[in-house]
RNA sequence: GCCCGGGUGGUGAAAUUGGUAGACACGCAGGACUUAAAAUCCUGUGGGCAGUAAUGUCCGUGCGGGUUCAAGUCCCGCCCCGGGUACCA
């Protein structure tokens, strides 16, 4: 009998839906463990080998974790809302609704061919109203609460209100654009609307207009990280500056708990480094400087205040709002076409000519507060308005930017640090010692800036500032596939909709273009009085593993008790790819519903592990046209490529890829064989006239992202059925660290399957002849299964599992040398193996006749005492290097060994009669002799 | 430019705290079984030199230096690859 895969795993998949054991309760006695994927976006073309390296892994940590008596949450659901939905719907005409459903369902078919433990009664999809539901409802809450900076959290609107009321604003130190001080007087007097924009600029979720990135082609705004190089990250569109309404989430006011609190996370150095660059916290002042002849003040930022004594010149951002009263009639005209320019400038353009020095001079000066010197204010675009003040302080002696500006513009250049004890100093670090700087003179420059610090704040300059480079989130599309905003207008003031009358459907359409300049396709809905937006991609998911603790409550987004329960994840498996929008995102919406007491913990994921990328070989041939026949047949012949092929009336016409399924790999190479072209022509009937002399084309690999287009994708569903799911869970897991990206290929599966087909044999023979027995283990096969266990353990916990294929390849080598075939061996080995190939597993549970499911079975533990050697082996080095083994018993006196391994003929012969210089142990291991 | 990873045989890779580099697997070569093939099993497999051989010996973890009895691992300086980010003052 062989190894029949599909059978012992329909069985086993049988087995696990009639005990229905991957339910999970709330509020066992067990300790909890929540295991968590990054739930997929359920796109069109299903799965390919590159989505399970993380499942599997997942997977195999939550079973493990069950084998040790966790109670573990290990659950899955569907990013449903997004884009390319919408796309097709656009394209199709089929409802976004309908196309997203069978999506799903195809992954969930594929996802159920590999055997991952999921309780899909806990499955959540984003689009379902009965989850939007609740992703409307933290949006009210946002909408309903600001953020006060004296307690650093989030409060309610309505104590803001009362403070209004009782003492005006005066008092109120919120997170939030600076605001006009009113008395409580005041605020009783103004109109009902002048109060709601008053608040508007108050509320973490709020209406301001702002320079969005708007991409035509979309029809709708993205978020910062959703363009990359002026082009959206979706498609590649391009992106444009525009300036519209919108609705944001000040997550802003978050920056430093989300940067100080990174510090309690287990999650990888460069995954928090991103963070906290995205999150750019820089300490410097601002300052205020006068303007000759105006009755105003410029405030700059800068990080480095010690340089102020070379500052010889100023730069606003061209959108800053004094640049008009700035601008005397004399330069009025170079202004006005330098503002022109720079709109007419594309986002695209500006990042490809980041280097391009432009510029325009106002006339006016200001006059530097400490040298009391009259400076030019200019104007340029690589001061940005949104960060900072939207205008600087120049110092081009140790400043690149104004350096090249200072240059390019022949304004004057002063120095104010002496460097030369650094020779490998560059401009911009912060080293040497200050000069020209009056009172700050000799000093070293970190002593410079705590000093003049001091004294900016002495003279009533300005202040000591924090700047985060973080923007407010863009909380919106002009889109129809998304949650619909909970609010209502009436008389252009926005009001939140009563919690009650959640959720706020997305009503029913069949055209889902958008309208013309961009408006969204629900503002075309007749009697639609709410707002026409919908939320982003990212509203769904920043909340969804919260929902998995309690998924079908309908009277909260989660009941006390599962959140006092589950609390947050212990392990979180995704890609780098999120690294800055979902997980800040998520980390956002969880402090927040932790300010207002709805979740217990500050972070929401633990532990996180990223996956690497599988990538694709894409396979590529060079591709001739020979015209034969006096040039009556076109014939694509696929040759190599050779000397003089093109003054023989070839004509190169290109690279062809060709699909990976139809390539065969012999001795290190890719070749296409007569057979393999013929099913690429029945399979892409544009490539009917290629043609080959040899039997076999080499084909070049290239190793890129997997992609339809390229056709490289590699799909589970063709392997799984060649090898079967454990084979394959197993071949993904020994490719490599789970956190590495590798190409995929099939090139070893081969010793998985034969480790599988082995592992078989170890219970029945070829004639299918059962050879488990209830012999009891020898010490011999004791010590194979311990020392095995040992690993296994280890490895799981550290995440090493592609070392835990290889032990198990170890063990089962071991374990068929010594003939063993006892089930006191056997037990162990299949519950280790368990949560790696979870099917022939329970297969062998059954028919060595023990009870329940293998899951419920505890994981075996190692016995020490089967560990110690009788007998061990010491390596001997001479300086360093190891030139002998002796062998000792294992109750030789210390002192015995160094007198043995001196007597030794090894050492003697190079000790040449002299005594040793020094002898070195090393953990009872090494003895190293240095002669 | 800056920040974070990484570079080990023909290939994927191991080496957990500085302690026998290359485990395990693929591939390849040779052999056994077979009419043959598949399957299975056995042997060899980083490089050089010496030896009929067992074996000995030197070199070897991107490059150059250093610390140490001992370095893939630590330190300094470079080169290359991958990811992130960028007029952020």
């Amino acid at each position: 009998m062989e190894y029949n895969f599909t059978q012992i795993e329909n069985n086993a998949r049988k087995k696990w839906q009639n005990w229905n054991i991957y339910k999970t309760e709330t509020g066992s006695s067990k300790p909890k463990y929540y295991v968590l994927d990054m739930f997929p976006y359920p796109s069109g073309s299903g799965l390919h080998v590159g989505h399970p390296l993380g499942y599997i892994a997942s997977d195999i940590y939550s079973r493990y974790k069950k084998h040790c008596g966790f109670n573990v949450l290990h659950p899955m659901g569907f990013d449903a809302f997004g884009l390319p939905a919408e796309q097709y719907a656009i394209q199709t005409g089929r409802h976004p609704a309908d196309t997203t459903e069978e999506n799903i369902k195809r992954f969930k078919e594929q996802l159920g061919m590999m055997g991952f433990n999921y309780d899909w009664d806990r499955e959540v999809k984003t689009c379902a109203p009965e989850y939007y539901k609740w992703t409307q409802w933290i949006f009210l809450q946002l909408f309903k609460s600001w953020f006060n900076k004296k307690t650093n959290k989030a409060e309610s609107i309505e104590e803001l209100v009362k403070i209004f009321e009782k003492e005006g604003n005066a008092n109120v130190e919120a997170a939030g654009d600076k605001q006009e001080i009113f008395s409580a007087d005041d605020w009783k007097n103004f109109s009902e609307k002048e109060q709601q924009q008053i608040l508007m600029n108050y509320r973490l979720a709020f209406l301001s207009y702002a320079e969005v990135n708007w991409c035509p082609e979309l029809g709708t705004v993205l978020a910062n990280d959703e363009v990359k190089d002026g082009r959206s990250e979706r498609g590649g569109h391009p992106v444009i500056k525009k300036k519209m309404r919108q609705w944001f989430l000040r997550i802003t006011a978050y920056a430093e708990r989300l940067l100080n609190d990174l510090d309690t996370l287990e999650w990888s150095d460069s995954m928090k480094e991103m963070q906290r660059n995205w999150i750019g916290r820089s300490e410097g002042a601002s300052m205020k400087f006068k303007v000759q002849g105006l009755e105003l003040d410029v405030e700059v930022y800068t990080t480095r205040p010690d340089t102020i004594f070379g500052a010889t010149f100023m730069v606003l951002a061209p959108e800053h709002e004094l640049v008009e009263q700035l601008t005397t009639p004399e330069q009025k005209t170079a202004v006005q076409e330098y503002i022109n320019y720079v709109q007419s400038r594309s986002e695209r353009e500006r990042q490809s000519e980041v280097k391009k020095v432009t510029g325009a001079f106002t006339g006016s000066f200001a006059i530097n507060p400490f040298t009391n010197e009259p400076i030019p204010i200019w104007m340029s675009e690589y001061v940005l308005m949104g960060y900072g003040t939207g205008a600087i302080m120049a110092v081009p002696a140790d400043d690149d930017r104004d350096h090249a500006f200072a240059t390019h513009f022949n304004l004057p250049i002063m120095e104010v640090i002496d460097k030369s004890m650094y020779p490998g100093a560059g401009r911009e670090d912060k080293l040497g010692k200050m000069l020209n700087s009056d009172f700050l003179n000799g000093m070293e420059v970190l002593d410079a800036i705590a000093h003049i610090n001091n004294e900016i704040e002495k003279r009533g300059l300005g202040k000591r500032k924090v700047n985060y480079r973080l923007r407010d989130a863009i909380f919106g599309r002009q889109r129809y596939w998304g949650e619909p905003i909970p609010i209502y207008y009436k008389d252009d003031i926005p009001y939140p909709l009563d919690e009650k009358d959640l959720p706020l459907l997305l009503p029913q359409m069949d055209d889902f273009k958008p309208g013309a300049d961009g408006e969204p396709p629900l503002a075309k809905v007749r009697d639609w009085k709410y707002e026409p937006t919908t939320m982003p991609g990212w509203a769904g998911s920043s909340w969804y593993f919260l929902r998995y603790m309690d998924p079908r409550n309908d009277n909260a987004f989660i009941s006390k008790e599962a959140e006092q329960y589950w609390q947050d994840v212990d392990l979180y498996i995704g890609g780098t790819e999120h690294a800055v929008g979902h997980l800040l995102y998520a980390r956002f919406w969880q402090k927040f519903l932790y300010d207002l007491g709805h979740v217990s913990k500050i972070e929401p994921f633990k532990r996180l592990i990223n996956q690497g990328m599988i990538q694709g070989v894409s396979l590529i041939a060079t591709v001739y046209l020979i015209p034969e026949n006096d040039g009556r047949d076109i014939k694509y012949w696929m040759i190599p490529p050779q000397p003089n092929m093109e003054t023989n009336g070839a004509t190169s016409v290109g690279e062809f890829h060709f699909p990976v399924k139809f390539v065969k790999w012999e001795n290190g190479k890719y070749y296409i064989d007569k057979e393999g072209l013929e099913l690429t022509k029945k399979e892409f009937s544009e490539r009917t006239n290629f043609y080959m002399k040899e039997e076999k084309v080499e084909l070049v690999p290239l190793v890129e992202k997997m992609s339809k287009s390229k056709l490289n994708v590699v799909n589970p569903d063709d392997i799984i059925n060649e090898y079967g799911a454990d084979t394959f869970r197993m071949y993904e897991m020994f490719l490599g660290p789970i956190e590495q990206s590798k190409p995929w290929n099939t090139n070893g599966i081969d010793g998985v399957s034969k480790f599988m087909r082995k592992l078989w044999r170890l219970f029945y023979d070829d004639n299918g002849k059962q050879l488990f027995n209830d012999e009891p283990a020898n010490e011999q096969e004791l010590k194979v299964i311990h020392k095995t266990i040992k690993k296994i353990r280890e490895d799981i916990e550290r995440f090493s599992f592609n070392t835990c294929v290889s032990n198990f390849m170890i063990c089962v080598n071991e374990l068929t040398d010594l003939k063993c075939h006892k089930k006191a061996v056997l037990k162990d080995l299949i519950v280790l193996l368990a949560p790696f190939a979870p099917h022939i597993a329970e297969e062998m549970w059954e028919q060595m006749g023990f009870e329940n499911s293998v899951t419920l079975a505890p994981y075996p533990q190692h016995n020490p005492q089967f560990l110690v050697e009788s007998k061990f082996e010491y390596p001997i080095s001479i300086n360093g290097k190891v030139r002998a083994k002796i062998e000792f018993a294992l109750d030789i006196e210390a002192s015995k060994v160094e007198q043995e391994v001196l007597a030794s003929e090894t050492v003697q012969k190079w000790l040449e009669g002299k005594q040793p210089k020094k002898v070195v142990y090393v953990k009872g291991r090494i003895i190293n002799v240095v002669v």
